[in-house]
Parts: structure tokens; sequence; C-alpha cells
DNA sequence: TCGTCGCGATTACATCTGTAATCGAAACGG
DNA sequence: CCGTTTCGATTACAGATGTAATCGCGACGA
């Protein structure tokens, strides 16, 4: 139930993910192509058989063709990911993250001010 | 010039990183065994030859063996995988992050007081 | 009815990754 | 001087990943 995406994985789920809609294959290639990635469908199609095979999107018969959404959270997916990387790189700790983030590309006023509110509710 | 680094990668390198001397393979191969890692002195040796390859890794004879330094910094590696993960899955901001881990395991006060002091260094 | 088209499924294939055995040369022990 | 150990280098190999072509089937138009 530990389900790790790939980086290409990732963006095909952030499209379904970012749809309030099933998608088909087509559907979600299209939006793809609009981004930066730009791959055949095929290589799409491949995708959504890799992320069957792990249960991550879900299908659903439209007549001939299959509708997917997504059958994992977002959520979920981007704290274990985050989680991942913090324990690993600055050994659970926030605050380097935050240094090292902070130092190679200065935080804007509103991210902090974002920031100092979630402080806030923390200690409260 | 761009190095991406694999995880058992990385766990090399936090070895070379951690080290005030250069050092030999079967050093880090002991070092490594000391912790969660349990590798054949053979995929230490496998490891080393593709951080050669990068030119992760600096080589120094000395006599009939290598003594292995870092030639990149912890630092820039660091900064860069934090990067592309904020920006991947948070859009480039760092308070939903924050608000993700904090969700998923409360900070400590440690921690708190510490991003404390930074956002107070930054906004100066 | 027959050819074509669209779809999911299967297969392909190079590269990367994790993990290691093996090889050839150098060094050390006896 | 010869066998053994020790290195780095080379090779191995399965699984994951990126990227895609192809196949078989059902649908739809002529």
């Amino acid at each position: 139930m530990d389900v790790r995406l790939s980086e290409a994985e990732w963006d095909v789920m952030e499209v379904l993910w970012g749809s309030p809609q099933p998608l088909t294959a087509t559907d979600i290639d299209e939006t793809l192509s609009k981004g930066d990635r730009d791959w055949s469908l095929a290589t799409v199609k491949s995708l959504l058989s890799r992320l069957l095979a792990k249960q991550a999107v879900a299908p659903a018969k439209d007549g001939r063709r299959f509708l997917y959404s997504p059958a994992i959270e977002r959520e979920a997916c981007v704290g274990r990911e985050s989680r991942r990387l913090v324990d690993r790189l600055f050994g659970g700790r926030l605050s380097p993250l935050i240094a090292q983030l902070a130092d190679d590309e200065p935080l804007d006023a509103e991210d902090i001010a974002a920031i100092e509110q979630l402080l806030r509710e923390m200690k409260a």
C-alpha cells in the first residue's frame, strides 16, 4: 500500500488530481501536451497501465473506453515524499531545510507571512 | 555538471561528507555497515566507480590504493534536491511544505524556535 | 458487410539503479 | 620466488524507468 511514484507517473497523477472529472487517456495526453511534457499518447497509456498496476488510479468503464480517476490522495503522496526528503537530507528537522531554501532563493513576503501564521497556529 | 545522485550513492557521499579525512573503499564500507546499510564491499566499490564517473568524488593515490574525498558540496546537492521537491510538489512555496510536514508529525519546540529565528533574520 | 479507427493491452528496448561476482595486477607473507 | 590477500576495474544481472511501437478487438461509417 506504500505507493512510490516515478517522476513521469507523478506528472500523470497531477493531471488526474487537478481534474474534477475522471479523464480518458487522450484527455490526459492533451493536458500534458499543453504543459512541458511532450509525450506520445502511447507513453501516457503505458504510464496509466503502471499506475493501474500500483492501484494508484481507478478505471471506470465508459462504453468502450475507460475513464480514469485517482485512487490515492495527493496529500498522502506529497506527505510521504516530503518526509522522506526531510528525513534523509535534514535529519527530520525542518529548520535546516528552510535555511537551505531561503539561502538559495529568498522567500517572498507572502510566503514568510504564511509561515508565521502556521507557527502561531501550532503554538496555539 | 548537474550531478544527480541515486539514493545508494547519497549514502556513500554522506559518509565522505561526514569524514574530515579522505577514506578508502573499505573505510566507507565499514562505516556504512555500522549504519543500516549492509552492503558487500564490492557494492561499495561499484558505487564509488559510478561516483567517480560523475566526478562526484575525487581519488588520491595512496600507495596501491585510493583515498576518496567528496568533489561536490553537500550544500549544493542538498539545495538542488530540496528545490526540486519544493518546486515539483508545492509550486516553489515553502509554507505548504511546512503545513504538510507539521500536519504529519508536529514540530518540536526547538525546531519551531529555530524557524522563528530564521524568519527574524530574513526580515532584518 | 468490410475496412478503418480508436482503445486498452502487450511488447520493446535503452538507461539507470541496486547489488554483487570476478578478473588482473600489485603487494605482502613465508 | 610463490601463494595469498587486496585493490581497483570490468562485467553481470534483475528490476525500475522513460519512451514508444504494435496488436487484437470492438465500433462506426460506407
